[in-house]
DNA sequence: ATGACGCTTGAAATCGTTTTTATTCGCCGC
DNA sequence: GCGGCGAATAAAAACGATTTCAAGCGTCAT
């Protein structure tokens, strides 16, 4: 065990300049008052004997904690199935978009959005954080209504339905699933399921909405009776398939929700002997390109998570600065990464204008 | 925005209660000096007006962060390929670990264990936490004799090779990979190829410790060209699988380090045109049954890492609290899941006495 | 010459705890 | 009757920063 010696405070610095520490915080702090010239002074003898402000020292009389909390949802009932979701990647971006600034992050783990809003409220009241980070939004959330309420700082993944305004960034969910039933129709699929997560999420209307955009446009009748909402795991996936290819009037089309349920919808399909690219077609949301090991390859739409988290991370950082959220919104369109699950060859019209 | 009524702090407390505020710190620590009657009265005015302990002003007083830190590698150059390692669920367990205490969790991305000593030294210097979790271990790992020589708490998943004591939790991979061995040298595989991970992963040399045994055992020449070592992704499964079997002798059995290997390994020998289960044959690590799902369905050894977090926000808590990290060291041994990519059926010696 | 003002710096209060040291008070022994 | 002691509580000093307010001091107008 070796002894460090003990860290430099604002204390040695003032001995070692001869400012008092009033003069050093407001230097450091780079207020108007001071002088350049002393201001340069002390920046200097703090380079030099390595001080860094103590957090606790600055949590405690500013109130603020440099925290940012993230909510990290986790499956709760599938039993450790795969559920697609690499929150690793997220945390990444989040880690990312917080760089430079003195924010660290801080992960609380939730079961379901019951616990996220009790959690929330902790962080909220207890001062746990100065932010808060989480997504799975729901159409109507308890969270985003409540940190609205109290004013809190937060930015989500996702939006929900109501009319609140509030920092997000989100994906197009209602454009990716139209237009991937926009190609399954254009491959000649009428009857085309849409594989959902938990209808109460926000995103899964938008895919709703999407989904029969496409058979409208289309002038088709929706297939509502192959629209099924679940959780993310593979077996899900794998259940839904089955279920869907097995009716009498069979789903030939597939629209995933993501990688997990169609690794799942695809050994379905297999099981039931189906030739899968030729008889029937598979399409999903993909992040970590697993999707391109299936078989068959799968063709996607590719999300770049980890852009999204460090814009979540980014966007806190500017709502914590005071930035106003309504500038603080942001939706992406994930791209189409062709491949063999599906037995489209020709370019639609919304392809290459992303 | 609603405002919210200030939270009581110790002062609150002393005047509802007419105590001084150190008897009520003293009281609210169970303290000795303090009577049973006073505490009594004390603790059910703190009840009364909601009271909780700052965390800012304990902190600043004590020294204490009541923060674990946890370091999360992210796979660096993989370009965001599968790296099969689901360190939401570590997270999860970590965090179900810690319940109950008033620690809380904060992350530390990083990117190779090089990025992973200097957060280290920032959380020890700068007293960011009060303990550190993290994985990744090398054999000469230099975090590990840091933290040691530093006498910082921290407990990690995995050992490294240096003879130094430390709170740990482990797998068994010696074990599982000579077992994985065994189980195929036992289907009559002779070149068997050991799909690793980076080489300077301790437990790299484990799986490569274990691989040798089987071998040895039963008398067979070890085939150390068939031992390949790089990244977790499946591109790299993909691609050792294909310069595997394509050698002159090629490799017919396939002991893999994890899920996203394994399905690159699948896809790699499909592209082959060989038949899994029966020409070839190939054995993995699970943890989150994607393999379920492959084609074919992978026979896994099924590795409870959520459980693995658990038990290390648990031992870091014994850590924290004094314990010797001697009686903190565990070995866990994963259990065998049989399914059909490879083509043995009958019960070995070893299989059941976990 | 003096008072006001601007500019820079310093002293002191403060945030909410814990911990060390001091005080109070009843009681016992001599 | 008084010093001393033990038990219980109170007072005060930290921890390391920020922030308010006061102070010093030269300049300039009156």
């Amino acid at each position: 065990m070796a002894d460090h010696p003990p860290r430099p405070t604002i204390k040695t610095l003032s001995e070692v300049t001869g400012f008092s520490i009033a003069t050093i915080s407001k230097a450091l702090n780079d207020s108007p008052v001071v002088t350049q010239a002393t201001k340069a002074v002390i920046r200097q003898a703090a380079g030099q004997i390595g001080y860094a402000a103590s957090l606790r020292g600055m949590s405690l009389r500013t109130g603020r904690t440099y925290q940012v909390a993230v909510l990290m949802p986790v499956a709760s009932a599938s039993g450790f199935e795969w559920d697609g979701v690499d929150y690793a990647q997220i945390l990444s971006g989040i880690a990312a978009g917080l760089e430079g600034s003195p924010y660290r992050m801080s992960v609380h783990v939730v079961r379901d959005p019951e616990e996220g809003l009790a959690t929330a409220r902790q962080v909220v009241e207890g001062h746990l954080a100065d932010g808060l980070i989480f997504s799975g939004i729901q159409a109507q959330d308890a969270r985003v209504a409540y940190l609205c309420d109290a004013g809190f700082p937060f930015v989500t993944l996702g939006r929900c339905r109501q009319d609140l305004t509030y920092a997000h960034v989100d994906v197009d969910s209602e454009w990716a699933a139209w237009a991937a039933t926009s190609r399954l129709i254009a491959g000649g699929h009428r009857r085309i399921a849409l594989i959902n997560p938990d209808p109460r999420l926000s995103y899964a209307l938008d895919r709703i909405d999407g989904f029969t955009r496409a058979f409208t446009q289309a002038n088709l009748p929706v297939p509502h009776d192959l629209i099924l909402g679940g959780d993310l795991s593979t077996r899900f996936g794998k259940e839904a398939a089955l279920a869907l290819a097995r009716l009498s009037d069979p789903a030939t089309g597939f629209v995933c929700v993501n990688e997990s349920t169609a690794l799942g919808a695809l050994a379905g399909l297999r099981d039931l002997g189906l030739n899968i690219g030729r008889e029937v077609s598979v399409i999903a949301y993909d992040d970590i390109n697993a999707s391109a090991y299936f078989a068959p390859p799968l063709t996607t739409f590719y999300l770049p998570i980890e852009d999204l988290g460090r814009q979540l991370g980014g966007f806190l950082l500017r709502r914590l600065a005071g930035e106003d959220p309504a500038t603080l919104q942001q939706l992406t369109r994930p791209d189409l990464v062709a491949r063999q699950s599906d037995r489209l060859e020709r370019v639609l019209p919304w392809e290459g204008n992303t």
